[in-house]
RNA sequence: GCGCCCGUAGCUCAGUCGGAUAGAGCACCAGAUUCCUAAUCUGGGGGCCACAGGUUCGAAUCCUGUCGGGCGCGCCA
């Protein structure tokens, strides 16, 4: 990162905002104290306004009592003396536009060149440590594509933070204490009873039928002989759990390696338990009075027919803006899902500033009680954000795509990305926001024309790198921009520039949103921006990057062309998604 | 029944912690086109931002309600 400022053109700017307000109160020219919380500098929306706008008159003008033309006027007698300020103007109901000097944007320019990958790096997140928990799948057989959406949000956001000067950790919750882990070692202790020989003919109901468990059965077999094929289950049961969840998370590590995604850390729920650490959550919430043995009303809707009303643990949701009480432990005096994840937060929060939780839309449900849980536990001081993801439905061609036979159930993850190769699943599952549910065309995400945005967003960076093989191979220097670049550059090409030129901004507003996506959207504006200012070259030869006759300005273009790539590369890996030389 | 999410162009969706004339792609219409990388390009039509109130100088954005769609509701995970 170096030693150079990270502030973004934007926070410049609103520092001289901030500077020429203080320079109008001293002279009196607006009183003394106001509210500035929302005074914001964005680039307006039409460039016609100009290269900056601000609305601290419109912001300013109720708490001053006065209106917002009047107070624009005294602040734009302060402004206009801002450095890089070539021109101040007041606008529509009180904005007040900067128009920039060409100096000012041939250092942003210079600065998207010095800064190569870490252009647009951002200390926003001032180092406070996040977690960004997610995937999470249970450890019960290979990813599939469900899973797949969630994984490279949870991914490129945690990722996206990292950029924005979050200090973050990437954690898989391995939820290996519930039932479906004893479901798993039972059908593996069939697979190693068929390695050892034995003929087990169908996959009874209640069992996982995948082919995928078939090695660790032979494992076992190898390992083990025929030691527990008769033995009682209790003798085994917890060396099959233990296995089968390892094995089942090497499985998924490799699906997830595929993707490109390596969590830091995973977190096991049946170590959490062993630990005696919902133990100790319990019981912190219990001496502070949030802990309760009670009974639940039945549930809403259709009452089951076997509702009974049985005393329980129960969490006092409800005083944290749940619902209802929530169960933390059986009747059985087991822990519930929920107890163990409270515990499990908990966890998180000792060492983490913020939690964030990638989740599928069906746990959509839970996010309240967890929310509850989480401000009771920290007593409001760990800040956690669900983010549901919303399902994916997978066509081929425009036909919705079923089942497969493989993996017992679903289309996998693995089968997914050879289809189609992690960039195009990536880039697609990042392109839309994570709360809309997202149709994934196999087909088209492979297709190599304008309507994939993969395609065209790599295309753009691609298309740029071989300008500069070009140029290296005529001999044009691909030097550093210099002062006399700009002269060479039109509007069209200024607007250009100045749209890469919103990277950082882009960056700050997505990790604040934790909306990743947004990158996505940025990246496919900036390469539409660049493909036509490339194709004015086609009516008119005159407008090309490439002039070999004329060195100086194929030079400058190539700076502005070389700035645009960089943006897009850099957009790209934070995404996850490798940027290609040629196409 | 209750909760969460969503409702923006014919379709798929963006939309800046509330800001100026609400954008893009597809589809449609009209032109251009062997071009520095080709897998096209340029322009055009098209909107009661679901509906009704409210807050605000200002609402697609915030609040309330209604309607419509998706997901969920359990001592499951």
């Amino acid at each position: 990162m170096g030693n150079r400022p990270l502030s973004s053109l934007f926070d410049t700017y609103l520092t001289h905002v901030h500077a020429a307000l203080d320079a109008a109160e001293a002279k009196g020219a607006i009183p003394a104290g106001l509210e500035r919380r929302n005074v914001t500098v964005e680039p307006p929306r039409d460039p016609a306004h100009g290269d900056l706008s601000t609305n601290a008159a419109m912001v300013l003008a109720k708490p001053a009592r006065s209106n917002p033309r009047a107070l624009a006027e005294a602040i734009k007698a302060e402004l206009e003396t801002a450095e890089g300020v070539e021109a101040v103007e007041i606008a529509g109901p009180g904005f007040l536009n900067l128009r920039l000097s060409v100096d000012i944007w041939l250092a942003e320019l210079q600065a998207i060149e010095a800064g190569g990958d870490d252009y647009g790096r951002s200390d926003v997140g001032a180092g406070r440590t996040v977690n960004v928990e997610f995937v999470s799948a249970n450890p019960t057989g290979p990813m599939h594509m469900g899973h797949c959406r969630g994984a490279v949000i949870g991914d490129a956001l945690a990722s996206l933070l990292a950029f924005a000067g979050y200090a973050v950790t990437k954690e898989y919750y391995v939820n290996d204490a519930g039932g479906q882990v004893d479901t798993l070692a039972r059908s593996v202790h069939l697979r190693y009873r068929e390695a050892l020989g034995e003929t087990v003919g169908e996959i009874p109901e209640g069992l996982y039928p995948g082919d995928y468990l078939i090695p660790t059965g032979q494992a076992l077999a190898k390992e083990y002989g025929d030691k527990y094929a008769a033995a009682p289950e209790d003798e085994w049961l917890l060396l099959f759990r233990e296995r089968s969840v390892g094995a089942m998370m090497d499985l998924i590590r490799g699906d997830l390696a595929k993707l490109g995604i390596r969590h830091d850390l995973f977190a096991s729920e049946w170590a959490l338990q062993q630990a005696g650490a919902v133990d100790r959550a319990e019981a912190k919430l219990r001496a502070m009075g949030h802990v309760y043995e009670g009974t639940l009303d039945p549930p809403k809707g259709e009452v089951p027919d076997d509702w009974e009303p049985v005393e329980m643990t129960l969490f006092r949701a409800s005083n944290f803006g749940d619902d209802v009480d929530r169960p933390m432990k059986k009747s059985d005096g087991k822990w519930t899902y929920f107890g163990a994840d409270a515990a499990y937060h908990l966890q998180k929060s000792e060492t983490a500033d913020e939690l964030i939780n990638i989740w599928g839309a069906d746990h959509a449900g839970t996010v309240k009680r967890i929310k509850a849980a989480v401000e009771a536990l920290t007593g409001g001081e760990t800040p956690l954000d669900v983010v549901v993801v919303q399902m994916v439905r997978l066509f081929r061609d425009g036909e919705p795509v079923k089942m497969s036979k493989r993996s017992g159930n679903f289309v996998t993850l693995e089968e997914m990305v050879d289809e189609v190769g992690k960039d195009a699943v990536r880039f697609i599952m990042l392109n839309r926001r994570a709360d809309a549910p997202l149709d994934f065309d196999l087909a088209k995400a492979i297709e190599q024309s304008k309507d994939n945005p993969v395609f065209y967003v790599q295309y753009a960076h691609a298309r740029i790198q071989s300008m500069r093989r070009k140029a290296a191979a005529e001999g044009i220097d691909d030097a550093a921009t210099s002062a006399a670049t700009l002269a060479y550059l039109d509007d069209t090409d200024m607007t250009l520039l100045k749209q890469a030129a919103q990277w950082p901004r882009i960056v700050r507003l997505a990790a604040h949103a934790r909306e990743p996506h947004r990158v996505a959207s940025y990246l496919g504006d900036l390469a539409a921006a660049f493909h036509a200012n490339y194709n004015r070259g086609n009516d008119d030869p005159a407008l090309r990057f490439f002039l070999p006759e004329k060195p100086a300005q194929t030079q400058a273009r190539l700076a502005l062309a070389r700035a645009v790539g960089q943006v897009i590369a850099t957009g790209l890996r934070v995404m996850g998604v490798e940027p290609v030389e040629e196409m």
